[in-house]
DNA sequence: TATAAATTTAGACTAATTCTAATATTGTTT
DNA sequence: AAACAATATTAGAATTAGTCTAAATTTATA
């Protein structure tokens, strides 16, 4: 069982209950939920826990690097836990988003025409295996 | 000066003044517009506009490929002309969206692990050449 | 011109997010 | 441990993008 409490702390931030819960769900759940699905889970355990409290945690978990936001065409935001890049697969009948490796020929870290890339998203659409053969 | 309502009756849509309109700003401003800066752009000429009629457009020219939306973080629907496929660049410092080139090694109609890629967003993050000698 | 079909419109409604100010918790200093 | 300050959490109001609806307008067709 992962320290979410250590890891919290290497990045300098104080490690309320709350806090602690949504790290862990975050981390147990890598399908970029959003901040609905978040509270619905967590509500059971922290009966007190406001969506404030969520957004707020978003926010600092995103500005020190633990998560990042997920661009999307819906209007609701979707985070997943940060691990190494790799690229988001929506199938455009099902509307399932899979998570998929594309050699990108893109490196973290280095410049593209003067511009300094520090991280990329790539979202990827069509039809996949399922819906494709059917 | 294009003739939109040519290219809208090529796409079987009849060209209402307010359809050519949009489609013309579109056209005329890459920026990713949002539906509000389309309707404040728009209303001095068509004083009536409703942004119902925009969003009803906006689907519309959508779902006949005349444009397409792109993904973001920020839950507000930003909408680009559709043309030969590129990429964005956000800077995290002015927050300013350039249009980019990258050799993406991805190539719309083949399969990857099985899905079928039809399209492809690339949205790249970092700073860019002004923010970057500051 | 009459009629039908499609489009646009205003305004009510919904849902995600932000703001705000009060309360609760945590950490620190004595 | 008590007192205090700083930080975090909370509920509810406010804001905003987007959707729904039904009436009015425009366009196309007979």
């Amino acid at each position: 069982m992962k320290d979410y409490t250590k890891i919290l702390r290497e990045k300098s931030i104080s490690p309320s209950i709350q806090r602690i819960k949504i790290l862990e769900f975050l981390d147990n759940n890598r399908t970029h939920p959003t901040v609905d699905e978040i509270f619905t889970s967590l509500i059971p355990e922290i009966p007190t826990l406001s969506k404030m409290t969520i957004y707020n945690t978003l926010k600092l978990f995103s500005a020190k690097g633990l998560i990042k936001s997920i661009p999307n065409s819906e209007n609701v935001g979707h985070y997943d836990f940060k691990v190494s890049p790799h690229s988001h697969f929506k199938c455009r009948k099902c509307k399932k988003v899979y998570d998929i490796d594309v050699d990108l020929g893109v490196t973290i870290g280095t410049d593209i025409d003067d511009y300094q890339i520090d991280e990329y998203n790539l979202i990827l659409e069509g039809l996949c295996k399922e819906c494709k053969n059917k």
